[in-house]
DNA sequence: CTTATTTATCGTATATTTGCGATAAAGGAT
DNA sequence: ATCCTTTATCGCAAATATACGATAAATAAG
């Protein structure tokens, strides 16, 4: 049992999910938060702030890639990150989207 | 292994990935839409709407409770649920924020 | 060249999530 | 009272996520 059943979902459905999911995990919201403050791409250093074991913090790092919400190259024997602004704006408007969309409803409760 | 770190991170992160994760799921997304969208209360007819059984409707609802997205009232053998959209805002903030606060640092990058 | 550093990936263990059927509990209908 | 409807919960199976150590691959340093 436990089958996917995303398909049966509408797709934007789907895709707010998955990018929810992305974020879901405060190892991947502090790496976002420290990707951002520093003023350039991050060349190692995200392990030392992270309570993790380095590849933990790949794993983490290949997930917020895979979302887009981050970018990296790989620059002689170190890997740079930086956040994908382009990307990290349009999943901010997703979700402002979501809220708003959903928010529209409310004056015309007529319960609780 | 797979031991939970979750005390390891700020108080701040684990409170946005709780949230992310009760919107991770296309199914609690699609839960929210429907609450939304009707003019009252739901009693019933939610598990009519989803792709699932009625006890995995069940658990997720669970999982909006437990993030107090939702709140629910028994009304004679129907459980009757609505947004609860005080909190509902409040996570709005919150995610509004953390978009907000990431993107402050977006003008002082020097690479990418 | 050899050695060290850095990071991705593999393999593995454990935890959590997802999903369903079966059942229980509670109320409504007859 | 019995039967039906509705929903929560239990128990289980499968899928996914989390975390780590070990290792590989690539460059840098000597």
């Amino acid at each position: 049992m436990a089958v996917n059943k995303k398909d049966q979902f509408e797709a934007e459905e789907v895709e707010l999910a998955d990018l929810a999911k992305a974020i879901s995990h405060p190892a991947r919201i502090a790496i976002l938060k420290t990707l951002a403050q520093k003023n350039m791409c991050i060349c190692g250093e995200i392990v030392e702030v992270l309570p993790l074991a380095q590849s933990s913090v790949s794993q983490h790092l290949r997930e917020l890639l895979a979302a887009g919400l981050i970018q990296g190259t790989i620059d002689g024997s170190k890997s740079c990150y930086c956040i994908n602004w382009k990307a990290f704006e349009k999943v901010e408007k997703i979700f402002n989207l979501f809220f708003s969309k959903t928010k529209s409803y409310e004056e015309k409760r007529t319960c609780c």
